[in-house]
DNA sequence: CCTCTAATTTGACATCTATCTAGGCAAGGA
DNA sequence: TCCTTGCCTAGATAGATGTCAAATTAGAGG
């Protein structure tokens, strides 16, 4: 059925300059996959998604645990437990100032979850 | 400390014509990352990771089930088991020919993923 | 009609996960 | 020193998830 609209795809795959999107080039390996589905899991809850963005799009591309808190109708430790879950995938990064907990993006590791879904663009460019 | 890298990110996030990363562009929604997360939840597991790898990378776009059990050390109900997650996920089809089952890559999901992750591009390019 | 192969469904089980309440720790101000 | 605010840890619990063995369905041939 929608096979026909594969060959889009398979023609950037293909490419051999600019293959960069392990996922639709060869077959991932299991140690490879191991090492990208925790970071896939990490975002696959609302939540957690929901939290990296807000961060992400966060004026100075910060923000502390009340900004986020209050963004939920979840408790406080439940959303500590979320950014603890996102931080130790290497998503995201805190440093306490005074008395309050700051978390920003590490904007590199997304950039590669986006590498290895796309076709091809987004590989490189991104990064630097 | 990372805070120096993001303005690259928000650069494109502020982009008023091209901007197509939700994630770092603008807050998500609760009901657009309660469609999203689910999509991500499904390639959160290294096996199902594996499998979408090996039918978008097998000769003519598709495997049949028999192809994919056998590249890992899990039983065959197990393998039907992440395949149907995926498919109910959206990101793969199948079709029965015969006595045998094939599985074929839904490819705009995958770059749509791509593209919320991305800071910008991969949006309209790949879904067409 | 019987059998063989391919794949899925069912049911069971152990583990993981999201969430809460209660309590603790750190920084700052009276 | 004591209190207040902000955040995290600990422990408990209900529900989701990954896995397998056994049983079931679907197609192709004898």
């Amino acid at each position: 059925m929608s096979k026909q609209e594969l060959p889009l795809i398979n023609a950037a795959a293909v490419d051999p300059g600019a293959c960069c999107a392990p996922l639709l080039c060869e077959p991932l390996g299991a140690a490879e996959a191991g090492e990208l589905a925790p970071l896939f899991k990490a975002i696959g809850d609302p939540v957690r998604l929901r939290l990296l963005s807000l961060i992400a799009c966060h004026e100075g591309g910060e923000a502390c645990v009340c900004d986020l808190t209050s963004a939920f109708d979840l408790s406080a430790p439940t959303i500590s437990h979320h950014l603890k879950v996102l931080k130790q995938a290497g998503l995201i990064d805190s440093e306490r100032r005074g008395t309050r907990v700051y978390y920003w993006i590490n904007p590199g590791v997304l950039a590669r979850l986006s590498a290895i879904l796309g076709s091809r663009q987004g590989a490189g460019m991104v990064s630097a």
